[in-house]
DNA sequence: ACCTGAACACCGTTCAAGT
DNA sequence: ACCTGAACACCGTTCAAGT
């Protein structure tokens, strides 16, 4: 008999008449890993304003209600998405201690990297302490390679604390600016810094000496740049405290 | 003729059925001035979260769209409340070569104390570059004495920004630590971080060795000392670039 | 157990209309 | 010129009711 083979059935257009069954892959149950997900596609496409629970909700086809099933809060949903985020940061293998401050070095600058290219996540990490799998992962390992680096144990905690104080601060900074030349265009951002030079320039000598004889120096500099020189400062800081022979690379 | 002696008039009491004036001082005319004092005092009585449009026209008897005669908008008055706020920055006459990393640090701290005084202002220079009169006013004498010092102009052109970055990027991190503590008392704060505590010491130690084996030290320090701590690791690495005598008070 | 519609108590900003 | 009521287009979160 023929009308149990489906598959060649299937073949045959439906009858019009026949109501069609509901979109498929709509029903796919909520999960936070789907919310998460889909939070993490907002953010990276229209920056962390973005990414509200009714957006997210719209997104999935649902209510924000349905959300608060697998994830506390908006806090919550934040916290998830921005250690998801330090998940691409990479790490040396193993602590090098002829090396140890180019390596942590290496992880800062990828960890900034990493950031950079998620819109304004970094706000994230200001609002509240990171304790994400992620975020202890490289924190564990900054701590280990200074500490082979003979660093001294509170010098090293600390250390950790205020590098990623910089990290996130420098990424959230550089975040809003790019978020401006995304919403203007690059020529937004120029008109931007080119208002502030102006009127740096336009200051009188006799009440800022100092300022308007800088003004090229203080415009000066990539967001890179600037957190590298930034880095480096703090890095030969940190240096005096560990094994000479690990700061191989120091800055200017 | 007696009835023009309005003062003696004024101590019968008015007829009840005579509409009175309008609670006196209700028509003081709108004023940027009073708004951004409206602002102020909502920011410290509540946080910045509580300084809404709506919040600072209700305090000052008006209705939100009252205030776009004087303020462009919500950023603008945020940008207002925050410079003066830096007005309470207190600075050195001048420059004293001998002194420079000292003057530099000192106004540094007390950057981050005026603040750390106001809530969450902090935010405000996260989000946009400070160009107000005062923020300019603190730049300025930074620049010079770094100049002073014989620090190299571009040099001590960066170090302006990374500085100010740092000490609004922890001041912001420490206010909303004070919130929480506001919102819930002394005890919530202790609680916050014995949960952290706890967290960490239940790590498994194979894969956070160095994590598990240091979490005194991870959780040791006041804001203030840790403040100082990266503030101090900053001047230590600015110092190589100026004069060495100026560097009289090294960190440990 | 999981999901949802509707509601609550807010936002910043705009605009036509009033004085 | 200055001020305002009402509206627009949003928020995060809660909760009773549904399946």
């Amino acid at each position: 008999m023929d009308r149990d083979r489906g598959a060649e059935a299937s073949a045959v257009p439906v009858p019009p008449w026949r109501t069609p069954p509901k979109a498929v892959n709509v029903r796919q149950p909520l999960s936070q890993e789907r919310i998460v997900q889909t939070g993490l596609q907002l953010l990276d496409a229209e920056g962390l304003d973005g990414v509200s629970m009714r957006r997210v909700a719209q997104e999935l086809g649902t209510g924000p209600a349905s959300l608060y099933a697998h994830v506390s809060g908006k806090e919550e949903l934040l916290d998830l998405i921005f250690d998801r985020v330090l998940g691409e940061v990479e790490l040396p293998d193993e602590p090098d201690p002829q090396r140890w401050i180019e390596q942590v070095r290496q992880i800062a600058v990828s960890a900034h990297r990493v950031m950079c290219a998620h819109a304004d996540i970094a706000r994230v990490a200001l609002a509240n302490v990171p304790v994400g799998p992620n975020a202890l992962r490289i924190a564990e390992k900054q701590l280990q390679i200074m500490r082979a680096g003979g660093v001294p144990a509170q010098v090293a905690a600390w250390m950790i604390d205020r590098l990623s104080l910089y990290i996130v601060a420098d990424a959230y900074e550089g975040s809003l600016l790019r978020v401006r030349s995304r919403e203007g265009g690059e020529q937004a951002l120029a008109e931007y810094f080119g208002r502030i030079e102006a009127y740096y320039r336009s200051l009188p000598p006799d009440r800022f000496p100092a300022f308007t004889a800088h003004v090229e120096e203080l415009m000066s500099g990539k967001d890179e740049e600037r957190f590298e020189f930034g880095l480096d400062i703090l890095l030969a800081g940190l240096a005096r405290f560990g094994r000479a022979d690990g700061a191989k690379s120091p800055p200017g």
